[in-house]
RNA sequence: GCGACUAUGGCGAAGUGGUUAACGCACCAGAUUGUGGCUCUGGCAUGCGUGGGUUCGAUUCCCACUAGUCGCCCCA
């Protein structure tokens, strides 16, 4: 093998390609109709960033990121995701100015991680992610939940579940990592070496630990939920009621920590049910982000958003054997049968797709019964065949591919005859 | 980044230290002189992930690399 796609990517071809497309299509039109409009920014940043926006103390940023200098010496980085590029635009832009508040925004595109591949995770891959800035409403943070779950209600996803947690303001966030601190720091060499660095720099994280997760310490570690203040605790009990308001279901994790700095109150997380999903159930991830517009630089502004990754969304529709559009099949295949009818042939598949048809012919040299194979496999729904007999008359031989049956129909009639046939099928 | 497993034609998949690498699907051709989907016949890997090594000889043994899968970590 000559070239080999670089470890982590993958092609998207023809077949899949369109399945792509009607997702990204359903997402788009939901978020329309959500009042969300589209904003593209940059596959690269200045590293500064991540490193202000996401947390230096987190995963992505101190192992993940795709980091290169350019040849101005500008430290830069690919994208590990979108919030804080957003947010970025959204300042430099100064578009807190503008009078639509709160601004709400999407983004698909794709994003780079250095990871181990697996089975849900790739080092570029593919998010659908929203952000609602300058609402700290509680209902603010139900509509882009209820977004987030209608996308994959509208997909045809069942097999959901939308997990969601309160980290609390500050004040409620730094009482809680005393409490950690206080209930781990005793023990803290029971635990893993992950976890000791931990107690440091994020004890938050040591309650999403997977190795400890069944430590005795991690049962009567102190919750988040108990340390919230007056402020944050009513807040996180307004999001449960407008999420009831709306019937979406929930459940509630007092772990879900999530990976980036930025996050407090609300956080949430929602994972395939399905079979064969482990470490890439997550689908989709988001939070409250106070405090991150200013740390970029803006004014104090709240936001919120989530991510959602178009991989596994697909890979958990293909799991619960949801059928996506893969575009195949065509009105017509031309087929011809010597010099003179391939010249009529090249000006008529010309004239139908003007036409409006999706039409198709051989190009190779095939001979009749070839070129039926082809359109056979195109899953074309109708053969117009054109031979000398055809061309004296004037009138084409038109094969309806399902039934068989053959009907003559003058070259001159054959759009209509296609537009109406095909405008009757497709509703 | 760590551990384990895997890598044969377009796809799936047998197989062996020694001249010709099964089989199925797909594809191409013919039986059908102007007609697809069924059937039959024939064709289709100077090649067994890449690069080294061992050997008289390797696709088969060893090493490295690359890639995939699974577990860990973490996430989308």
């Amino acid at each position: 093998m000559a070239f080999q796609i670089p470890r982590g990517t993958q092609d998207i071809l023809p077949g899949d390609s369109e399945k792509w497309q009607y997702v990204e299509q359903v997402a788009r039109e939901l978020c329309s109709r959500y009042g969300y409009r589209e904003i593209r920014t940059p596959i690269f940043e200045h590293t500064e960033l991540f490193l202000r926006g996401v947390g230096d103390t987190t995963d992505i940023v101190q192992k993940e990121m795709y980091t290169f200098e350019d040849k101005g010496g500008r430290a830069l980085t690919l994208r590990p995701e979108g919030t804080a590029p957003v947010v970025r635009a959204f300042v430099e832009h100064k578009l807190y100015g503008s009078p639509n508040q709160p601004l709400k925004l999407y983004y698909s595109g794709p994003m780079f991680r250095y990871e181990r591949p697996e089975a849900g995770r790739f080092r570029q891959f593919v998010q659908f992610g929203v952000e609602a800035l300058g609402s700290g409403d509680p209902a603010m943070d139900a509509e882009v939940m209820a977004l987030a779950m209608h996308i994959y209600e509208a997909l045809g996803l069942k097999r959901i579940r939308l997990v969601i947690n309160s980290l609390g303001d500050l004040d409620s966030r730094r009482a809680h990592r005393e409490a950690l601190v206080r209930h781990f720091s005793g023990r803290i060499d029971e635990l893993c070496a992950d976890c000791q660095a931990r107690l440091e720099t994020n004890p938050l994280r040591i309650l999403d630990c997977k190795k400890d997760r069944d430590h005795e310490l991690m049962a009567t570690a102190p919750s988040i939920l108990d340390y919230l203040n007056d402020e944050s605790r009513a807040y996180f009990e307004k999001v449960k009621h407008y999420l009831a308001m709306l019937g979406l279901p929930f459940v509630i994790d007092a772990r879900l920590v999530r990976g980036l700095d930025y996050y407090n109150h609300t956080t949430f997380e929602i994972m395939s049910e399905a079979e064969g999903f482990g470490a890439a159930a997550t689908l989709c991830g988001g939070g409250r982000y106070n405090g991150l517009v200013e740390e970029i630089g803006g004014p104090e502004m709240p936001g919120i958003g989530f991510a959602l990754s178009i991989e596994r969304l697909l890979a958990a529709l293909e799991a619960e054997g949801v059928e996506l559009p893969t575009g195949e099949g065509i009105d017509c295949y031309v087929a011809a049968l010597g010099e003179r009818a391939k010249e009529e042939a090249v000006r008529l598949v010309y004239q139908l797709r003007r036409a409006g048809l999706r039409v198709d012919q051989d190009y190779v040299g095939r001979k009749l019964k070839a070129q039926l194979k082809a359109a056979d496999r195109l899953k074309a729904a109708f053969v117009v065949m054109i031979g000398d007999e055809e061309l004296d008359k004037q009138i084409a031989t038109v094969k309806e591919m399902a039934s068989g049956e053959q009907t003559n129909v003058p070259f001159g009639e054959l759009a209509s005859f296609f537009t109406e046939r095909t405008r009757r099928e497709g509703e």
